[in-house]
DNA sequence: ACGCCGCGAGACCGGTCGGTCTCGCTGCTG
DNA sequence: CAGCAGCGAGACCGACCGGTCTCGCGGCGT
């Protein structure tokens, strides 16, 4: 992301290279416990590296939880969501719906750590002009593109409010699992399909 | 609710005795900015309050973020949103849409500071034995308990089931709103309507 | 073979955290 | 009138915060 080779010269024992290890740990702590609750200090213990190639890699903590955002929508967002939806209907009236299976299956891990980008952005909301808050927002809102992607594709007129309701039941979802509820993706789940059912039938082609 | 004295004695200049002033305080900081983000030193500044008076009243700060949570349901919980809810409408299904005219204007407000209870939820939920974590899921499922009430009260089936997927519902607007959406509540209300009219079907007398 | 450079370790910085303790004042109560 | 209790102010504590700097080592390219 700046001048700092991507892949840096060499070794390192422990097969990958400083940077990836401190993000990877970073992504652990932060996504688990928060930004705020997670010092700097607890991430070069957990990432086994020392404070200043810490800060050679990153300028600071805000940085550092930038490119943790960035690295939580490659492996969240896209890997993990997209993928197991992709993976799991093709239709995408169903893939909307398939969400929620996937959902399912998360809220029911031992260590459910919640969605970091609403933790995030819970966070840091008291300053919307922090970009660690705008950044956050902007990762929900990526969210939200696929979704009115599929809802497109589905034929839903006004994708665009289509995906922000959407994106209530699943956010509202996730909050009540945060809470202990383990059957609150099947409950969103329902209610998704009303809200489907009745925006098909309202885009239908006359039939 | 220890044995410290509901109202002191004494005097105090401001008119109002200390642990009332350091109670109020605490419920501004809190809710704005979080637990983790307000220090002692923040609160008692806005108090005009010495240290030690504060730690005469609260044995600590975690004290402290207790009885701002028992404050925050008096106040937000009871007074506020049951009470508006209860101004608006009589009908119990009324009453449960009505949630969302009052949240409607809630996140219109320019300093809106989201739902305290989800708030500090997520800030300690990685520790599901802290007492604050226990005190927020309690508040939240305090709330609940009045979805309940007033789905009972319209003849609904399963008002438990019905209370947590209405919850969904306002956790996800709320969380919506704290991203920018100030339509959120109008969102939820029309998807709202759609489960409750599917419900109420369920459940009606054989007309 | 040399020098360089990224690295781990860890001392160090000012600032802030939650929490304790000592004052000196003031106003109520016996 | 005397004494006591609650108060404001602020010094102080050890711990930890994010961030800087200096070492000494070791693998690499020249």
């Amino acid at each position: 992301m700046t001048a700092v080779p991507a892949v840096p010269t060499g070794d390192v024992r422990s097969g990958g290279d400083a940077r990836a290890r401190i993000l990877d740990a970073a992504y652990d702590l932060f996504s688990r416990r928060g930004i705020r609750a997670v010092g700097i200090e607890a991430i070069i213990a957990r990432s086994g590296v020392a404070r200043m190639t810490l800060y050679r890699n990153f300028a600071s903590k805000e940085e550092l939880v930038l490119a943790f955002l960035e690295r939580r929508e490659e492996r969240w967002t896209r890997e993990w969501l997209q993928g197991e939806v992709a993976r799991r209907a093709t239709d995408p009236a169903e893939r909307l719906l398939a969400i929620f299976d996937v959902f399912d299956g998360w809220f029911r891990e031992e260590d459910f750590e919640g969605c970091a980008f609403i933790n995030v952005m819970l966070e840091t909301a008291d300053d919307h002009d922090d970009p660690v808050y705008r950044a956050s927002v902007a990762q929900l809102a990526g969210i939200r593109d696929f979704l009115q992607g599929l809802a497109r594709q589905a034929g839903i007129a006004d994708p665009d409010g289509f995906a922000r309701t959407w994106h209530v039941l699943m956010k509202g979802s996730i909050v009540a699992a945060g809470e202990g509820d383990v059957d609150a993706a099947r409950r969103a789940q329902a209610v998704g399909r009303l809200v489907l059912a009745e925006r098909l039938a309202a885009s239908a082609p006359g039939v």
